[in-house]
DNA sequence: TTGAAAGCGCTAACAA
DNA sequence: TTGTTAGCGCTTTCAA
């Protein structure tokens, strides 16, 4: 990085007439060491514009300081908050991190772990990819005790902790909304269920018809790629469905949204026709008319968690292993699910 | 990070009875190696799971091959594709990235600094808070030679490359646009103008006002934070203008959704009574009604040529010390600004 | 074309 | 409470 010679221990220890392994120590919190001759060391590298080589301190302590985060896409709004709050709590904590993203392909991910693994990250944080089935590919990390939490898109792992929401609830919470504004046929949009965050959702759907007596339609379900585009073409599905719903819960905001605009222009009236909740509260859900009912949930908190999660697993030595944390997420009731009584 | 064992260049250099440098060499591109000598070394290598060490290896050669990121906002829509192109460099070039937002805070900003300058980052890629006026606090950096890239939000400096679109160009397109609409009286709503975006846009629309004869009137520009807020509070502002304005030509998509839901609310049509045309072609433009007029531009590929540009710098040491690039934007006309004639 | 040897700057075991 | 010492794993100069 530069050609100029920079301040190492050795100067510091020279001027102050002490042992580098004194000055190493007066550099930190090491207990066993005098408080002025800490102080004047502290003083001394001040003066003398000293900079800590993590280099050097990561090659001795085989320790990289580095955190892994693998997101399917940075730009996706919820993904860009949770990296937001990453980034907050890694800068605190003196880590840096590796930002990768799959591209929901499994292939991607596989490769980012590999590229990640031989960076020699300390941890990692994953949500995973839609196409992510298994954890085969994470295992190179588990047997060289590399830390592992999921956030948001998640899988069962006995060694791994998880962050996430509780999205059977969720699910739940937006069918029987809908439910009490007097839906009886309601449509559900979902991602691919071998997603959990998908799978719970759709549960959380199906226990809430259930509380009330109605049998579950699998017809019903439709299970897209829940961008916009597919949405639109679900959205087409749904216009030719006899009878027409009442209602329709979308696994995200983005669909949502694209699904309003497509049975907007096909003359059905939102809420009254078709009441919609869609899950995320994505800055376009308050610029959709009529505004759009939907699930928040904190994204940049999981983040800020579980990067504090994982920090605390790399420092501490006898970690009670937590297994999930679950974030709270809360129904934002607006135009497009209110049906006038 | 682990506890086991690593293969070294010396476990590798014992089994083929060669010397550390030997392996050393045969694992780069190193001239002056027998073609098979290094064959023999990389199979070896492969064979044994050897995994470079990049801490030894920078702290020999006095490198970090890590790049610094500043945006204002991981979250901002525009900055989260930069950072997605810029990723998408550093991951395939060997980089790591240390990512860090300033909030729109000077102060902010001075630290990050300073932490990336503690990190000895080899390179910094930075788009400037709105507060930043000087480039006092990154002298620090060039001092040591260490190059630095602006994007988007830059400052004249005579060592340092910039990534930007032609903001005045821009803003003289979005206001001929309306202009040609049939627009006579356009507010211009506006960011702080010591940021180079909002002068230049600001630049753009006088002289697309000045080509057809219209006196400039500083009354209808409004400088403001460019949030949902303070445009929602503009908006008003403008409902009070005697005679009302025919146009806007806001400096982001966010106050024109904000301005164009303000002024909806107070039974303004759009476009017939006021035509509106925005900056940056977020997803929300799209979503609004009537969908937004607005100014696209490439922010992935920003990334990925700030980043590629500064890691050709590292690399060479004869580097023509390019000073500008700019990238192209286009006009994407939609309905808030064509005017039935 | 290859090898010997020194050292990047730091930390930690052990000794004093 | 402090010092001695021996590396962490790699690169590079110089010599062969």
């Amino acid at each position: 990085m530069t050609h100029y010679k920079e301040v190492t221990i050795y100067d510091i220890a020279e001027v102050l007439k002490v042992s580098p392994a004194t000055v190493s120590r007066g550099l930190k919190d090491h207990p066993g060491i005098r408080k002025d001759t800490k102080r004047k060391i502290v003083d001394t590298a001040k003066k003398m514009g000293y900079q800590h080589n993590t280099f050097a301190s990561n090659l001795r302590r085989k320790k990289t300081n580095t955190i892994g985060v693998i997101v399917p896409r940075i730009e996706s709004h919820f993904h860009s908050l949770v990296i937001s709050g990453i980034e907050k709590v890694a800068n605190t904590m003196g880590y840096n991190l590796i930002i990768s993203q799959s591209q929901e392909l499994f292939k991607n991910e596989v490769n980012s772990i590999a590229t990640m693994f031989n960076s020699r990250i300390d941890g990692l944080l994953i949500s995973l990819s839609n196409e992510t089935k298994s954890t085969d590919h994470l295992e190179m990390l588990l047997r060289k005790k590399i830390p592992l939490i999921f956030f948001d898109r998640v899988i069962e792992h006995p060694d791994c902790t998880r962050v996430v929401i509780d999205n059977k609830k969720a699910g739940y919470d937006a069918t029987q909304h809908l439910l009490k504004q007097g839906c009886k046929r309601i449509v559900h949009m979902d991602g691919p269920i071998n997603r959990n965050v998908y799978a719970d959702r759709l549960e959380g759907y199906k226990q809430a018809l259930q509380e009330v007596n109605i049998n579950f339609d699998s017809s019903l379900v439709i299970n897209i790629e829940l961008t916009d585009k597919a949405a639109a073409i679900a959205a087409q599905q749904i216009l030719k469905m006899q009878p027409l719903p009442d209602g329709i819960f979308t696994a995200n905001d983005i669909s949502a949204v694209s699904c309003i605009r497509e049975l907007k222009r096909a003359g059905i009236r939102i809420p009254d026709d078709i009441a919609v909740v869609g899950f995320n509260n994505e800055p376009i859900a308050t610029v959709i008319e009529p505004n759009l009912t939907t699930i928040g949930y904190p994204g940049r908190e999981m983040g800020e968690i579980a990067a504090s999660t994982l920090i605390n697993k790399l420092n501490k030595t006898n970690v009670t292993n937590l297994n999930t944390i679950v974030l709270r997420h809360e129904l934002i009731i607006r135009q497009s699910s209110q049906k006038k009584k």
